[in-house]
RNA sequence: GGAGGAGUGGCCGAGUGGUCUAAGGCGGCGGUCUUGAAAACCGUUGGGCGGAAGCCCCGUAGGUUCGAAUCCUAUCUCCUCCGCCA
């Protein structure tokens, strides 16, 4: 949620700043229940400050023995809970009705996004390492998988149908070597904390961290239990500490978790329908943060790093490209995505999304900070991004160190891990 | 699934209808004392809305009442025992 009083001392400005997103959203509704709601406020409080005082006048007659005074207080006392029923009802409406339209708002984008209409105005920040160039013919990640045995789809499609991919052997080797170097990385070399969380969690979870109401048709439920699967582990980590105040000596918090990831993929049929690329479940390591409001635009450079890092270790090519503020997903005020060269496609793709959502999921999740010296609270600001996809991350590897023959040849980084230096097609 | 118990302020914990809407302790902060520190002592210390007065918050949601942390109903979570089970 974006700031309420943000909305009501500066619609103007919030509305300009939503309008940079695709969609336009009216403000009028809810200024208008907010001043509904604050009027029914003062006036039950004001029946409410009376019911006290009565109540408490009672009593001290009571106390003193005085019945009959007692009496004629506590009759007139008696007409006010119908009236602040009546009060309270209302309030309860137009609060929900409040909080409906609220959650529907998306984050404003940061000053310094691009402003643009489409994906074709992101802007890329950096390139980092060349593309390799091959002298014979590349094959796609979906004919390597095949020719060494390692990605099964006709399998997967039998056992859950299309999007899902069963791997086998050194496949299945090299996703968990992935994971596993990953957090190895994050946790050993930039400080993170290994969560494993529950991979699905309740509607509050999941309206915490803005995925609820607005995209209920990109999840899947699991009924008739009322979980939904997670698509990200953004989503569990986002509150792990919903409700909590947290302590300002422990900020910034950084987290990652390896989990599946579950998606519908609603509305992208036909798109990217052949590989790993787009599944209903994948892999996925994530990089989370609390921080403090002033930190959290340094923190997603860093984050940015941090994902990068895993690119650099594996040897492949890629950029990093900040978002515009069409392409801005709903809870982020800043997105920078990375993108790795395929060379099956020909073309950089998406692996990692590191966004700053400030304190938009803080506030839906109610999650603070107690400032040393002041008094109060304030919301953190949340960020996460990927470190890495991990299926993705296999494309990159099958596809960039591919020999003429099919043969894969292994980053130094994971020998280790698969005890192999490379993946051979069968003779 | 069966039986029982418990959810109170950052933490522990008292409080079973009306002396303030939460005693006391720990922790935190400030101070006295001290060369400094510890100890001791004194003070202070929850969250939300509001300019303020004031209002709301004792797991959550309803209900009873002039008045609810306290009584009733539902629900969630945790714990113990039994059963089942990876």
């Amino acid at each position: 949620m974006i700031d309420l009083k943000l909305i009501l001392q500066n619609p103007e400005e919030v509305e300009k700043k939503l309008s940079l997103r695709r969609e336009t959203y009216d403000l009028s509704g809810i200024q208008e229940l907010a001043k509904k709601r604050s009027q029914l406020q003062v006036q039950g409080d004001q029946l409410r400050s009376e019911r006290n005082r009565l109540s408490k006048e009672v009593g001290n007659l009571m106390r003193q023995g005085k019945k009959d005074e007692a009496g004629t207080i506590k009759s007139e006392a008696a007409k006010i809970p119908a009236r602040l029923e009546e009060l309270e009802k209302e309030q309860t409406q137009v609060e929900a009705g409040l909080r409906e339209q609220l959650l529907r708002i998306p984050n404003l984008p940061d000053a310094s996004v691009p402003v643009g209409t489409s994906e074709a105005d992101n802007r890329v920040e950096r390139v980092i390492g060349n593309p390799r160039s091959f002298d014979f013919k590349v094959k796609d990640h979906v004919e390597l998988g095949e020719l060494l045995g390692i990605i099964d789809f006709e399998a997967a499609a039998r056992i859950a149908g299309a999007r899902f991919s069963l791997l086998k052997g050194d496949g299945s080797r090299l996703e968990r070597a992935l994971i596993n170097f990953m957090l190895d990385l994050h946790t050993g070399e930039h400080g993170y904390t290994e969560i494993l969380p529950p991979f699905m969690g309740s509607a509050e979870t999941f309206t915490a961290s803005g995925h609820l109401p607005k995209f209920e048709q990109d999840l899947f439920k699991v009924e008739p239990f009322g979980f939904y699967l997670a698509p990200t582990a953004e989503v569990p980590l986002t509150n792990m500490y919903r409700g909590q105040i947290l302590a300002e000596e422990d900020l910034p918090k950084k987290l990652c978790a390896y989990t599946p990831c579950f998606r519908s993929e609603a509305g992208s049929y036909g798109k990217d329908v052949r590989g790993l690329i787009r599944l209903h479940l994948f892999d996925k390591v994530e990089l989370y943060k609390f921080t403090r409001p002033e930190q959290s635009f340094a923190e997603l450079e860093s984050l940015v790093k941090d994902a990068g890092k895993v690119l650099d270790l594996l040897g492949l090519p890629f950029r990093v490209v900040s978002l515009c503020t069409a392409d801005l997903g709903f809870a982020s005020a800043k997105t920078y995505d990375l993108e790795v060269w395929l060379p099956g496609q020909n073309a950089y793709r998406e692996i990692s999304s590191c966004s700053n959502c400030t304190d938009f999921q803080a506030r839906r999740a109610s999650i603070r900070f107690k400032k040393a010296g002041s008094k109060g609270t304030e919301l953190v600001h949340t960020l996460n991004g990927s470190g890495l996809a991990v299926g993705r991350t296999m494309v990159a590897i099958l596809e960039n160190f591919q020999e003429e023959d099919g043969t894969v040849k292994l980053p130094e980084v994971l020998w280790k891990y698969m005890g192999k230096k490379e993946i051979k097609v069968k003779g």
